[in-house]
DNA sequence: CTCCAGGAGATAT
DNA sequence: ATATCTCCTGGA
């Protein structure tokens, strides 16, 4: 098959998603998806479930385009991106007008999104995230897919799942850098394979009782949880609490000296119903140094 | 060489 | 409940 064959038509983005190339490449490489590489400064290369895509920004437009093969419904990639007019309407509820740090991330970052992934494959991913990185999340996370996943693309390869995960030994995937994490994915992996249906249920629970199956899973503690949630299903009420964002509100909202679960209140107090949009907001604000 | 990361788990108080 | 230590690996 020659390489244009492989492609379908590239695809624009609907008027109005409010990106910006700053956003966008935040959205896709800021620490809650890594699924997706970049080709150059405005293009990347990446994958929704098991369809390869490719993204580009170009002359104040966002084009996109998947391969033949196992091609995406445009529908599941607005899914993907938040391009319903849900996002403005929850946007709009966080008190960004009243709040001048978020009010600067929220006017500096905007069109900034959580992404719609799906929920097993993103605890894959915290799973592996406690004290790496981002690119090292994303490369020790890549190994695995690359070893158990099917290549989906020359260089591309799927998530594996849950079930083929279950019969990886832990010493396998030390082999492939995970380090004390290994354990936290293998033994994960047989819980939920033991239990089918498991991520159904925990998807279309409250936010209260999917946080509680959540840490029941080992490698599973607070943070991890709220991650998958937030960034795995959407829960926008979840607020994770890594170090950047315990400094930042500590530094921008004077909270030195308060206790770890006292800053959750507070946020979910300030920052209200979808708390964890704001800390999108906010975690990202000080990642690029926007506050300073 | 030492130190510590976008944490969790075990143990001790 | 809160504090401290360890766990793999890699980069500063």
């Amino acid at each position: 098959m020659n390489k244009n064959g492989f492609w379908g038509p590239w695809h624009t983005f609907k008027d109005g998603h409010g990106f910006s190339k700053l956003s966008l490449k935040e959205t896709l490489q800021g620490g809650q998806c890594f699924d997706w590489e970049s080709l150059s400064d405005l293009y990347w290369r990446g994958k929704i479930g098991d369809s390869v895509i490719e993204c580009k920004w170009e002359e104040s437009e966002i084009f996109w385009r998947c391969e033949r093969i196992n091609p995406v419904e445009p529908k599941c990639v607005e899914n993907y991106f938040w391009l319903d007019q849900d996002y403005q309407q929850k946007l709009d509820q966080l008190p960004w007008r009243s709040d001048p740090v978020l009010g600067k991330c929220v006017k500096q970052l905007s069109g900034l999104r959580i992404l719609r992934q799906p929920l097993g494959q993103t605890l894959f991913y915290f799973l592996l995230s406690s004290a790496k990185s981002i690119p090292q999340i994303q490369a020790i996370g890549t190994a695995v897919c690359e070893r158990y996943g099917k290549e989906l693309f020359p260089g591309i390869f799927s998530f594996p799942g849950w079930a083929k995960l279950a019969e990886v030994s832990e010493e396998d995937l030390r082999s492939l850098k995970l380090g004390y994490r290994a354990k936290y994915v293998a033994q994960t992996a047989k819980i939920i394979v033991s239990q089918p249906n498991w991520l159904q249920t925990v998807q279309s629970s409250c936010y209260e009782d999917a946080k509680v199956e959540l840490l029941r899973l080992p490698g599973v503690g607070e943070k991890v949880a709220d991650c998958a949630l937030l960034f795995g299903g959407m829960f926008l009420e979840a607020f994770p609490m890594d170090t950047w964002i315990e400094k930042s509100l500590e530094k921008r909202y004077f909270l030195n000296g308060w206790k770890s679960s006292h800053k959750i209140h507070f946020a979910k107090i300030h920052f209200g119903e979808f708390a964890g949009l704001a800390q999108q907001f906010l975690f990202s604000g000080e990642r690029l140094g926007i506050l300073k």
